[in-house]
DNA sequence: ATACAGATTGCCT
DNA sequence: GGCAATCTGTATG
């Protein structure tokens, strides 16, 4: 059997283990995907976060112990899945943005039937939980619990070069580089800077 | 109570 | 490239 990803590891600043969780292989039931994009965010300190004005309902999960999945509903319709990490109480945590389905992919091709080629089966985040079959169940779940369906293993072979650059989708803090990916992997999500909201109908700016 | 921005995606031109 | 779908949290009255 494979071995899971080890927890003190998740327990490191959240920057040093972000770009450490490239090749890693989130596994869920029968899919199982290979991480190939994330961001960082980091609780108090960072504008960005969903953490930074502290605790909610939503987001609780976040200043809980690392190793646990904080999966939300953003824009109303998609879910996005989350690796808490760093100390406890720092609310800081890794979002999945892409990956490579590496197990499963007749299963998450049923789950994301608008995908046309393989590749995009997981890439972006809502996709990636879409193809992994994440939703609102599976927020807190714990990736080092050998005994449950979603467990996170470690790298089995090298990744490549690791870039990083800006987040997408931000409209504040975006600037930060707290975005890695693997250099020219076909599944990492294409940048998309933040699209400023249009105000009422009639306005114009 | 209302307004609106948002860690997105899929379909449109 | 534009834009709709539609839930949550936050700001404001």
């Amino acid at each position: 059997m494979s071995e899971v990803a080890d927890r003190a590891l998740l327990e490191r600043p959240v920057l040093e283990v972000a770009p450490s969780l490239l090749g890693c292989v989130l596994v869920n039931g029968p899919v199982a995907v290979r991480l190939t994009e994330v961001e960082a965010y980091d609780g108090a300190d960072d504008p960005g976060s969903h953490a930074f004005r502290g605790r909610t309902a939503r987001n609780a999960v976040m200043f809980g112990p690392a190793g646990h999945v904080y999966v939300y509903f953003t824009y109303g319709m998609h879910w996005c899945a989350n690796l808490v990490c760093g100390p406890s109480g720092r609310a800081s945590a890794v979002l999945l943005r892409a990956g490579e389905v590496v197990a499963g992919v007749e299963v998450a091709q049923s789950r994301r039937p608008s995908a046309r080629r393989e590749h995009e089966l997981a890439r972006g985040p809502a996709r990636l939980a879409s193809a992994l079959g994440l939703g609102g169940g599976d927020n807190g779940a714990d990736v080092c619990d050998t005994a449950a369906p979603l467990q996170l293993q470690p790298a089995t072979s090298p990744v490549g070069l690791v870039l990083t650059g800006p987040r997408v989708g931000l409209s504040r803090a975006a600037e930060r580089p707290w975005r890695f990916w693997l250099d020219g992997d076909p599944t990492v999500s294409t940048y998309r800077a933040h699209l400023p909201k249009r105000r009422s109908a009639g306005r114009r700016s």
